[in-house]
DNA sequence: GCCGTTTTCGGCCCGACTGTTTTCAGTCG
């Protein structure tokens, strides 16, 4: 195995953000009407707007009793009709063209439209000819031979039906960015080891850095595709290929993620790369702005008059519509095509301008590395400081520091930093933010420190956490909020938090957010970091890493800083050892 | 259902692979 998966098993979520909830309405709207044989214009309309809210990071409600519906039909695609859905739904919890048209099809329907390799045509089918209702009903027609006797079915395309039906429960889930790296670099240099591949680039969500990834595309270089195709479905750890031929190849590995392997000639890499990297609602854009100034993209090149005019260099493909090359990172449709039009794109942060992780745990409470280990890794990152953050004295089950224990590790650092010349160990803590939103260390103790960072790690589930973190942020001596929503992705939905206020409280005064980069974690999310980017708050990024092993992560919050377009300047552990540390202290 | 530097009507990205076909429909990304 490349990488440990335990089933999980399917359970309901408690939604408690509107604009989650009204996309995954307007998504089941799409899904029953493209059962229903409506036209697929107007599907994709609803689609769009699923995803446009989903990245929406103001919540509808007040947005909408701010700017009203005139504000709503400003929303890109958003038109009139969608418009008054929403507020319907704002008005009354829902809307009755989802009610109506959700009544038409039976839930099971909609369950089986979930499922990646049977479409809505062969779900009709079955429905009108076999009276097919549910996944049960499916399961029973396909055993039964019903199925593959209808016109246009076969036994092979039966076969693959059930076979999407074992894999549909064994792949529910997206799988976290981080935890997929290690196999996704490893397939990358197996397959790079073959004579054929004269170059390989991994592609998708994996190349956007998106959070989750939910399958895997690479892209390769060769004048022998089948033979680079052939290699790559006979990998050890393949369970199952979906297709074989001499330009493209999918497999799943391992019953758990699918691979999609394509191969170009030299000439349409640019282009290829450009267009499997995505995202869809990014390439959309860009085509329909292509085709009106009279070019044609597709995955071969950019074609004018049938000539082909760029694709080699993905550069050329943004740069012949004059358009700034545009970093993976933004292609998500959220304005980078327009800032790329009038050279505004931002200068993102590169992982090179991290001078020090803010945030690492130490074997002091709950992590296993010593003071000196975390020096010494420092060094070896190239890191200028560690902001050695352990956790305050009410986590118990973590390992939670008394003020004794705190002020003895503080002169362990204090000798650490003498022997290296410089302050390479920051003092810092993790400081709980209690039931009454005071904090786990008395102010006297909090001064002592170089780097408080305040956390919620107790709370009940109704709870709303807005105000206890509004009252550690008033406190002189906190500088920043830890993992401030508190999600596990794919594991645990945020607490019940007000981030949009927090940020204006942020911003009066003049305190930081917590990009935390562990893996499961990442949070804040890109969408909510440049939301801070936009109020005007300061990012600090750390990896939260109670294990040395773990401090590569800082990587993943480049990422999610990158995503939520940031720039140097919006990260404050971008400065050096003198300017960070004078910053700290000013902000008391 | 949305949208407008061709447009308030008529478009809406484009191609590979598979399985069933004998020229194409379904699905995916």
């Amino acid at each position: 195995m490349l990488f440990d998966y335990t089933p999980k098993l399917k359970y309901d979520i408690i939604i408690m953000d509107r604009n989650k909830e009204l996309a995954r309405m307007f998504d089941t709207l799409a899904d029953a009407l493209e059962f229903l044989g409506e036209n697929p214009f107007k599907i994709r309309a609803y689609r769009k707007v699923a995803r446009f809210l989903e990245s929406f990071p103001e919540d509808i409600q007040k947005f909408y009793e701010e700017h009203g519906i005139e504000g709503l039909k400003s929303l890109p695609g958003v038109g009139e009709k969608i418009a008054l859905k929403i507020e319907e739904y704002l008005k009354t919890g829902t809307f009755q063209k989802y009610e109506e048209v959700k009544s038409k099809v039976p839930d099971g329907i909609l369950e089986l439209l979930q499922i990646p390799g049977i479409g809505p045509k062969t779900i009709k089918k079955a429905y009108d000819e076999l009276g097919v209702r549910n996944l049960e009903d499916l399961e029973r027609v396909i055993e039964s031979g019903e199925l593959a006797r209808l016109r246009g079915m076969g036994p092979k395309k039966v076969e693959n039906i059930k076979k999407s039906i074992e894999l549909y429960f064994k792949m529910q889930d997206r799988i976290p960015l981080g935890e997929i790296y290690p196999f996704v670099e490893s397939l990358r240099k197996w397959l790079a080891e073959s004579e054929y591949v004269e170059a390989i680039e991994v592609c998708g969500s994996y190349r956007r850095r998106k959070e989750t990834v939910g399958d895997i595309d690479i892209l390769c270089i060769s004048t022998h595709g089948h033979k680079v195709i052939d290699k790559f479905v006979n990998h050890p750890d393949v369970t199952r290929v979906l297709a074989h031929g001499d330009t493209k190849g999918s497999c799943i590995f391992n019953d758990r993620i699918q691979v999609d392997l394509r191969v170009v000639p030299r000439e349409s890499f640019g282009a290829a790369l450009q267009y499997f990297t995505g995202s869809k609602q990014h390439n959309v854009h860009l085509r329909t702005i292509a085709k009106q100034m009279g070019f044609k993209i597709s995955e071969y090149g950019v074609f004018k008059d049938n000539v082909k005019v760029a694709g080699e260099k993905e550069e050329e493909v943004y740069g012949i519509l004059g358009l700034d090359f545009i970093p993976p990172e933004l292609r998500e449709d959220r304005g980078e095509i327009e800032a790329a039009m009038e050279h505004k794109l931002p200068r993102l942060i590169e992982r090179k301008d991290i001078k020090g992780d803010l945030h690492v745990h130490s074997k002091y409470s709950d992590g296993t590395a010593t003071l000196e280990e975390l020096a010494q890794k420092a060094i070896e990152m190239g890191y200028e400081y560690i902001s050695v953050c352990d956790h305050s004295r009410s986590v118990k089950y973590a390992g939670g520091l008394t003020i004794e224990k705190l002020r003895e590790k503080n002169r362990e650092i204090e000798r650490i930093n003498e022997k290296y010349g410089k302050k390479i160990l920051l003092k810092g803590a993790e400081v709980d933010i209690l039931q009454d939103g005071t904090l786990d260390y008395p102010d006297e103790v909090l001064k002592e420190l170089d780097f408080v960072i305040a956390a919620i790690h107790i709370w009940s589930k109704y709870e709303d956490v807005t105000e206890r973190i509004i009252k550690a942020l008033r406190n002189p001596y906190v500088h920043s909020i830890a993992h401030p929503t508190g999600r596990l992705i794919g594991k645990r939905e945020p607490y019940n938090v007000d981030i949009e206020k927090i940020l204006h409280v942020e911003k009066e005064e003049g305190k930081f957010i917590e990009i935390n980069a562990n893996y499961e974690r990442l949070d804040l999310n890109d969408v909510w970091s440049k939301r801070a980017k936009e109020i005007g708050v300061k990012l600090t990024i750390g990896t939260d890493a109670h294990q040395i092993g773990q401090m590569w992560m800082i990587e993943l919050g480049v990422y999610v800083a990158r995503r939520g377009w940031l720039e140097k300047d919006n990260v404050l552990n971008t400065l050096n050892s003198e300017e960070i540390l004078k910053i700290l202290k000013n902000r008391r």
